[in-house]
RNA sequence: UGGGCUAUCGCCAAGCGGUAAGGCACAGGACUUUGACUCCUGCAUUCGCCGGUUCGAAUCCGGCUAGCCCAG
């Protein structure tokens, strides 16, 4: 009478422990794993700031798994999240581009590495606690759908999950409203029903990932020049590890007005700044494709396109332009395009793909 | 060395005898499973220095110092 095997990957938070119960009782056999990612042994100070797998999560986790009566394992995952997710950050960053580590280690860690082995200790799916829906389609195909709520809405980070993946993995929280969730960690008198939600880099431990990336790559990244976009210097920068497109703060600029990143110049080691209304844009160019609720992007549908987590959307048309390349051109102009950042696209409450923003 | 002008928060800048606007920058907080954006709060007991006039001065007067400009 089970439903299957699944492995439920607990961060030690509440979404993921309720929904280890939520599979329970669906009838799932569920077995509780946490992925080991931290570098360091003394990783102290990143469970403490909020990372979502951090050292203290295997403690929660592994007292809510107890309490749920399923198994629990640490599975080591560190060497592929130093690879794919460390690695990649350092690397896009340098070159001058804006990473987003959750999408990578999504994609790299928990649905490659983590279906791979849970699939060989014999489950059938694995599940998370993200604010996501799974769904099979008509057409056949299985995509992301926005969760029940717009105010917690995780589907951004997921976009690039493949079809195998997708009809391997379960989303129970993804039905259910943030309070809800916490109301039922409440009622079962789970230890994680009040920790607060995770947010920023979790394995940069004082969320100064600049310093970060220069303590970890070997060298600091160099001084250079701030320059308006008709070459005028106007400033030094810090290294261009420091700055994002649309950045305002921290550029320690006083022009009499507000500055912002407008590009980054690798090359000549340049940032570019200027005025608020010169970081708008109204196309973009992305690659490293992936189609999830549409077999391809059907020209001149418009969409919805995010192209950053907790963008509300912007009216869109997406048309291929290569083997794995695609043009949006948005309706209206967006603020602050930043390539290596995902753009992911909507149709409806389904996510439709999406790609990385060159 | 003569003549003129200017000196107010890190930067720009109001103020013109009645008890220090504002913008930028910066700091802290909120928001946020990335970086950002945004929002909220804070930010000169003091106006180059020293005296004087006045009930009272950043504002008037004198001297000094510094910078800029014009003559040499």
């Amino acid at each position: 009478m089970s439903r299957g095997t699944v492995v439920v990957g607990m961060s030690g938070g509440v979404d993921s422990s309720v929904a280890a119960y939520l599979l329970k009782e669906q009838g799932y056999q569920v077995i509780g794993v946490t992925m080991q990612i931290w570098q360091k042994e003394d990783a102290q100070t990143v469970s403490e700031n909020g990372g979502c797998c951090g050292l203290s999560a295997v403690e929660d986790a592994r007292r809510v798994a107890q309490m749920l009566d399923i198994p629990y394992y640490v599975m080591n995952f560190r060497e592929e999240f130093r690879e794919k997710v460390i690695g990649y950050f350092m690397q896009e960053y340098l070159s001058g581009r804006t990473p987003n580590p959750c999408i990578a280690c999504n994609r790299y860690v928990k649905w490659e590495s983590l279906l791979r082995r849970s699939m060989q200790i014999g489950a059938d799916y694995i599940a998370t606690g993200h604010y996501a829906r799974v769904e099979r389609l008509p057409n056949g195909r299985y995509a992301i759908r926005n969760s029940v709520t717009a105010a917690k809405d995780q589907t951004y980070a997921l976009y690039s999950l493949t079809q195998e993946q997708l009809a391997r993995t379960l989303m129970p929280v993804g039905d259910y409203e943030k309070g809800q969730i916490r109301a039922i960690a409440e009622e079962l008198g789970l230890s994680t029903a009040h920790k607060p939600d995770s947010m920023e880099i979790c394995f940069v431990p004082d969320q100064d990932y600049a310093r970060f990336i220069d303590e970890n790559s070997g060298h600091p990244v160099p001084e250079g020049n701030f320059v308006t976009a008709d070459g005028t210097v106007v400033g030094r920068h810090k290294g261009i590890t420091h700055y994002t497109v649309g950045q305002r703060k921290g550029l320690n600029l006083s022009m009499g007005k507000p500055v912002f990143v407008l590009e980054l110049r690798p090359e000549t080691n340049e940032v570019v700044i200027g005025d608020g209304s010169e970081v708008y844009t109204d196309h973009l160019v992305c690659s490293h494709l992936n189609f999830m609720s549409m077999p391809d992007f059907a020209e001149d549908v418009p969409i919805l396109a995010k192209i950053r987590y907790s963008h509300r959307g912007a009216r869109a048309h997406v048309r291929r332009i290569g083997e794995d390349l695609a043009e949006v051109q948005f309706e209206e102009p967006v603020r602050a395009v930043t390539p290596g950042q995902a753009v992911v696209f909507y149709d409806g409450e389904y996510v439709a793909g999406g790609g990385t923003i060159e």
